[in-house]
RNA sequence: GGCCCCAUCGUCUAGUGGCCUAGGACGGCAGGUUCUCAUCCUGUUAACAGCGGUUCGAGUCCGCUUGGGGUCACCA
């Protein structure tokens, strides 16, 4: 039974659209196994906790379609899914480590440990714990007995090579001297990412554990846990970290990076998500667009490249005018209706549609070329004062038109174009400023037709 | 800095020793369609980081160098 899972901390306003990444990978090769795809949320990290992101981070994996079947809001056989909630259990576990030697009590303060590391620093050896308080376990019990805080660390071997195959990485070997003797019970009784992060897959029986590559140097401690407690390996794949466009890894200061965010800005949670697949992989017939059930038939695991793709909102923008192109006319205004949270008069949105679905990359684009039908201009982009005479004729023009079709308005007005001897761009220029104020607009004629004819005349009334 | 990972057009990538005078997509540029803006169509631009091997033959395998990234917390 393959089970996926991501793992998020509810430590920002948002799930990470790096994050997504992973849990589209994730979520897929569950799918494509018929397994499961879990998500827990790691809030071991008191400090950092952000109220409502939990909430907020499901909500946001829902509205990318990305349904999960475990976790802290619908359940599972494997909960609780909230680490918070698992307290006794990461004890139980760290006494056993403790128990077989494999982990050790510490009491040493912060002050020693920042003189350690000082001290380190300075003769230019690796930061690391000294196991300092390993020699003296006895004389640690008794302190830790009349009360004095302490930390569980693990005990990391010397001189061993620590091996490991990465479904993507192919093996990877490091030497135990290069591993800190890492922390895995906090002293306020919270586990590290360290410690939960094995004890959890273990017991939630993850069957993959993919995730992104700055994790890669921290699996080898995980092996040790795994090993120590006599747990079968699950399988590694780390997948690449997502760049800023400077190739550092995608961050907020450079990059919208809360998945949210791209919703709210009128992408497409099908396009973003298509966008995200192509990161790093290929689709085997070299396809850009590809619905996810395609995705999830025709990706592997092992086709992910090792090399951390750059993130390019533009190729994203693209991709997504594509997909609003794709859309049948009556989900695309569904849609338009939706992210102007259904305020807007939907009898308009039903009208100007055609006109302006293939205009757009982005849903919020549809108010930069729709406002018009819905506010008079409030300024005009191009200075109509000097051309009264023309706007005139036009209106004389247009109020004899008796059949109010864009046909026939566009046919009364290459007339005038022609009787007035202007040329046709700079006319018509003229007209679709003094309509939508703005020198860029949908086609003026259809527009003219749905503004109506008592409008429009109204519109250039005004400039006379 | 130590350790680990990585390296094809500006970007995403195809390429698994001969089919590569390196293909596609985004972007850019030029042109066509057009009353604007888009769409659409056509053309074009631009890359195997360097150096050594291995081999009849290397973008593809190996080594080194260089470059980039990650990680070195009682954060995940």
């Amino acid at each position: 039974m393959v089970r996926t899972r991501i793992a998020p901390s509810p430590t920002g306003e948002d799930i990470h659209i790096g994050n997504l990444y992973t849990a589209l990978i994730n979520w897929a090769w569950a799918k494509k196994h018929k397994g499961k795809f879990i998500i827990r949320i790691e809030d071991t990290d008191q400090e950092r906790l952000v109220k409502g992101s939990e909430e907020k981070i499901l909500q946001t994996i829902k509205e990318y379609g990305l349904n999960y079947d475990e976790s802290t809001d619908i359940g599972g056989q494997y909960g609780s899914y909230r680490q918070s909630e698992r307290l006794s259990v990461y004890k139980k576990y760290a006494d056993e480590l403790i128990k077989k030697k494999a982990a050790y009590y510490c009491t040493c303060t912060k002050e020693r440990l920042a003189e350690l590391r000082a001290a380190q620093q300075k003769q230019k050896q690796i930061p690391k714990y000294d196991k300092h308080c390993l020699t003296k376990q006895k004389e640690v019990k008794e302190e830790i007995k009349k009360g004095k805080s302490y930390v569980v660390r693990l005990n990391v071997p010397n001189n061993r090579e620590i091996k490991f195959n990465d479904l993507i990485r192919g093996e990877i070997k490091i030497m135990s001297d290069n591993l800190d003797d890492q922390v895995l019970m906090k002293s306020d009784g919270f586990p590290t990412y360290h410690l939960a992060v094995v004890v959890d897959d273990y017991l939630m029986k993850i069957s993959h554990i993919i995730r992104a590559e700055e994790w890669l140097s921290s699996t080898p401690k995980h092996i040790l846990l795994f090993e120590a407690f006599g747990w079968d390996l699950p399988i590694f794949a780390h997948v690449p970290i997502l760049r800023n466009p400077d190739r550092s890894k995608l961050s907020k200061r450079k990059n919208p990076v809360w998945a949210s965010w791209y919703l709210k800005q009128g992408y497409l949670p099908e396009a973003v998500l298509n966008y995200l697949a192509l990161m790093g992989w290929s689709h085997p017939e070299q396809k850009e667009i590809f619905s996810l059930d395609e995705f999830v038939k025709v990706f592997d695991l092992k086709d992910i490249k090792s090399s951390g793709p750059a993130f390019d909102i533009v190729k994203l923008e693209w991709m997504n005018g594509q997909y609003i192109r794709k859309l049948p006319i009556s989900n695309f205004q569904l849609l338009i209706n939706n992210f102007y949270g259904n305020k807007l008069d939907r009898d308009l949105i039903a009208k100007t549609s055609s006109l302006v679905q293939e205009r757009m990359k982005k849903l919020s684009d549809y108010m930069f070329l729709c406002e018009f039908f819905f506010n008079k201009p409030e300024g005009y982009e191009i200075d109509l004062s000097g051309k009264k005479d023309l706007l005139k004729k036009m209106h004389e023009s247009l109020s004899k038109v008796v059949d109010w079709k864009a046909d026939e308005i566009g046919k009364t007005m290459q007339d005038l174009t022609k009787k007035e001897e202007v040329k046709a761009g700079e006319f018509f220029m003229i007209l679709r400023v003094a309509m939508a104020g703005k020198k860029i607009s949908p086609p003026l004629n259809d527009s003219m037709e749905i503004l109506g004819k008592e409008e429009c005349l109204t519109r250039l009334k005004k400039l006379l």
